[in-house]
DNA sequence: TCTTGAGCTTCCAGTCACTGGAAGCCCTAT
DNA sequence: ATAGGGCTTCCAGTGACTGGAAGCTCAAGA
């Protein structure tokens, strides 16, 4: 298989699958001509970094996550507890966007959003109370 | 004001300012012994960008409401529009980790985490929705 | 056979918003 | 005179790609 085939059956484009050759993630044959020549085993792996990192895994979890699932003797209790301290990051972050969500829809309730120059947005980032310009 | 100064009274490093000089946000005159040499004005446009950020806009978003700030003839609608689209922006940004979040939290709870190797994170994350449980 | 065009290759640079580190100048205190 | 801390610039690295240029390979059509 070339990488247009393995792009087309992972749905990663061909320039990320370069990328994970790159950074060792698959490691396809080669061609006479030079071309890769992925295997049925390299688009199955593919398919799984597709699927972590459209989870939010970072790279070097999917790293990880492939080398367990390629490790027989892994223990369960290993995935779940990559899959958990992400888990948490995810939450982390879902909070800290939910406090920024919680100001900002504030203060665009707030701004009447007209010709007139005054504006409640631009007196809080100014630091709250004043807003008169420098 | 020198940089440390300002760094301590804005709550952002003095790398961070450095670099928003870079890109041309403030442009603090210079001492003698070429310090940068901040004004007043200065440490408000750096506390008004330090508030933006932590509401996540990006430098451009800042650039542009730094912008509008300094405007008199502004029209409220603009800072409205780029708040609205920031707003959206995050919202879609915790839709799509809320969709991550459910995924990952379903795996998470079917995994025994154990010493045993097997592991439904890793056959979802192997064959997609071919090895879920329920 | 020649040409075209698609597909493949490598390498370099850019993204975003910093952050770390090195080398070296400036200022104050001891 | 020296030690320290603060300041300067410049270079490189982060994460995970993405775009583009220059050039090789291959299959098909005139």
């Amino acid at each position: 298989m070339n990488i247009g085939e393995v792009a087309e059956r992972s749905g990663l484009p061909p320039k990320t699958i370069r990328y994970y050759e790159d950074i060792g993630l698959v490691r396809p044959q080669r061609s006479e001509n030079g071309y890769r020549a992925f295997r049925e085993t390299d688009l199955h792996k593919l398919a799984f970094l597709g699927r972590a990192r459209a989870l939010g895994f970072s790279i070097e979890d999917c790293r990880t996550l492939l080398g367990l699932y390629e490790d027989e003797s892994r223990e369960s209790a290993q995935v779940k507890a990559v899959a958990e301290e992400h888990l948490k990051a995810i939450d982390d972050k879902i909070a800290q966007l939910q406090s920024m969500r919680e100001t900002l829809s504030h203060l665009v309730k707030s701004c009447h959003g007209d010709h007139r120059p005054d504006c409640p947005i631009l007196s809080d980032l100014a630091g709250g109370s004043r807003s008169k310009p420098l």
